[in-house]
DNA sequence: GTAATTCCTACCAAAGCGGTAGTATAATAT
DNA sequence: ATATTATACTACCGCTTTGGTAGGAATTAC
């Protein structure tokens, strides 16, 4: 039941950019990899998804970096987490219905379902303002 | 943020003695592997901790098997995941605070205290009377 | 053009997951 | 006694995921 280093790692990153979304500007993985002492190659690969699912604003180049799209209070961590860490589902039947055949008489299902219902509401009711 | 095997199997091993409480007799592995199709072997281990944590009775030889201690109303899941999956502290600094030089600063591990509290709960408050 | 920065792909060691196999030990049935 | 049934213990093993590293290509500012 852990969080990898994609997940939290990707919240640091967005934690970064939120403590300074107000001055933007283009904010590079270089000063957040030298402040939260953490290698820039790994960085450059953990943005990448939050690239991908258009969280944050790019600009390639000197000058160059990230920020944010929107107001930190408008991001849930659902989405973040969601982005860089896959979904949550703590088992595979709960979001892909086809890979267990007794998925009909499975007496704990249920109670995954219910479980995985909690977490995805714990992290939707948080916004990035919450944690900054 | 994945349950594995071992405590998805050690509920489903524990939700099988509880069906059979009443009948208060020991209970086979090689029962319940047949009924629930998992390899015998594989069982074995994974009630191996379940027996440590002395939440069932064993008996060995012939006519042996294992049963429940106590009224399945009386176990909580909590103990059973614990038992089988080890703590479930989705990161590291929240159960062992000396890993991480960050600890005092840190945005984001009220948060994974937070969860860790929501997700301990929700087993706490299940019994394995209502799984069955 | 040069420096700075993101983007992309390939690679790699270590650990965890999901088992299997073999043997030792204990209790019962006959 | 002995054969049978069952748990207990230990070692092994292939596969996937985790947590990175390395090198270079593309893009932009100056």
């Amino acid at each position: 039941m852990k969080i990898s280093t994609k997940g939290r790692y990707a919240l640091l990153i967005m934690a970064y950019l939120a403590r300074n979304y107000n001055e933007n500007r283009y904010i590079t993985l270089k000063e957040i990899s030298e402040s939260e002492n953490i290698s820039l190659k790994y960085l450059e690969r953990i943005i990448a998804t939050l690239t991908k699912a258009k969280l944050v604003a790019t600009l390639r180049g000197a000058t160059g970096g990230y920020k944010l799209l929107r107001d930190p209070k408008d991001y849930t961590l659902l989405e973040i987490i969601n982005a860089s860490e896959g979904d949550l589902a703590p088992v595979e039947c709960v979001e892909h219905k086809g890979t267990c055949p007794k998925i009909n008489n499975c007496s704990s299902r249920k109670i995954w379902c219910e479980l995985n219902n909690t977490i995805d509401s714990f992290f939707e009711n948080k916004s990035l303002k919450d944690l900054i």
